[in-house]
DNA sequence: TTGCTCCTCACGTCACGTGAGGTGGC
DNA sequence: TTGCTCCTCACGTCACGTGAGGTGGC
């Protein structure tokens, strides 16, 4: 019988506007039907079920691009949705670094300080430099799967965190949606802590590495957003 | 002698593109000069300043009308950056909304189920009705400054920590740059957390309300980027 | 003379929102 | 008959990137 439905009405169920549809069938993700051309676009049952699945997918923040490959194409879902989570972590880690710097310079602005001149990199000391190499030989470790070289890198007191095991299974979960590695970026200071950029072939990556002396006393895996220059 | 630089070397020492330097002349941000119509644009000392401030707050992301405000026309830059932070907060508020969201999904996709019937909203199950209520009954008191009310609210381990002053110190902190208060918005429950929209003037808060039973346990003040439908 | 970099248009981006002007059903 | 909602163009959004086609200085 192939029931249908008035636009306005699948409108007010899913909760989107007309316009919308009209669009989304611009891009042939849907159909509709109408009995002349000024008429009312109708929608049948599948294509109400493609609409809801479009906003939801939506909703959980994939492209229109994206969405045409599931919808229309049949692509995996679940890979690209872990992946767009990576992209999201990315942003996440952008906007706190932004917040970082936002924080620096209404600071300075209370101060009265000429916010301009506030640092938006900072620059490595001595002690940072060797840090930054500590760092850099600890990553390649971790890039080659040496996980046991890096133990005489780590502070006593958290070897028995940072176990081989551990830390090669938060690499590879790390790893798992990257795609290939590309190349390590640039290194930043700031307190104990030395952030390097790594670069994969679908997103890029921040190892945040905390340090106490010339040890290191902690390893954070962050994603990163690639477009933007880091300023931290 | 107004010296005056050639926009490539500008460009270099700035890390912009000539592109950039017409748009904001174009917006008439800045002003450049040239020998003839197709010669290359010169920067003298004053402008370079300006580009300069420019792209530090596009750094940390002002719009290009925000910016031509402070630039252009001298309006105040601190409050705008204060204001600011709190619009990046609501962003990360809805980033973590999103990452839940899609961890839920691409958890679903895992187990084999069906991720487009994953539950984007909640409902409220009798025991949240009445924890949403008593949320609500706590956002009053401190939108009525009345923080003494809420002691009877919480658990008795928290109230030497969430004292009438400690309350009212955040509160205050949260609504500083958000404008008069608006309306209260949606609830929505998960795990033993309420969450609340408020919305200001200026901007939209988010309220997170933890209980033990019927006592309250925590509350966490977030900003919300108003946009977005809240589905968590 | 050959590159190189500048220049001026002017289109493209992303997912619709928002008029303007018109039509059909209740 | 008067609203109401649908319809079809078609522009606007934001901050530039990216050609196409041309010119001037080293």
């Amino acid at each position: 019988m192939n029931e249908t439905r008035h636009i306005s009405e699948v409108c007010r169920k899913l909760g989107t506007t007309s316009r919308t549809i009209r669009y989304y069938e611009q891009l042939s993700l849907l159909r509709t039907v109408r009995e002349s051309r000024s008429a009312p676009r109708r929608l049948d049952a599948e294509n109400i079920e493609k609409l809801r699945k479009i906003l939801f997918l939506r909703k959980i923040g994939l492209s229109l691009e994206e969405i045409t490959e599931i919808v229309r194409d049949g692509t995996d879902a679940a890979e690209l949705l872990r992946t767009k989570a990576n992209v999201i972590y990315a942003e996440i880690t952008v906007l706190r670094q932004r917040i970082r710097l936002l924080e620096k310079v209404t600071k300075a602005a209370e101060n009265g300080d000429d916010i301009y001149s506030v640092e938006l990199a900072q620059d490595f000391s001595a002690e940072d430099a060797v840090r930054a190499r500590l760092a850099m030989k600890c990553i390649q470790c971790m890039l080659e799967r040496r996980f046991a070289d890096m133990l005489p890198l780590l502070d006593a007191r958290i070897r028995h965190i940072f176990t081989p095991e551990t830390v090669s299974m938060a690499w590879e979960r790390f790893c798992r949606d990257s795609g290939a590695f590309r190349e390590t970026g640039k290194q930043s200071a700031e307190g104990n802590v030395i952030t390097t950029l790594l670069h994969f072939e679908k997103i890029s990556g921040v190892v945040k590495i905390a340090f106490e002396e010339e040890r290191i006393a902690g390893i954070i895996l962050e994603y990163w957003n690639g477009k933007e220059q880091p300023y931290v």
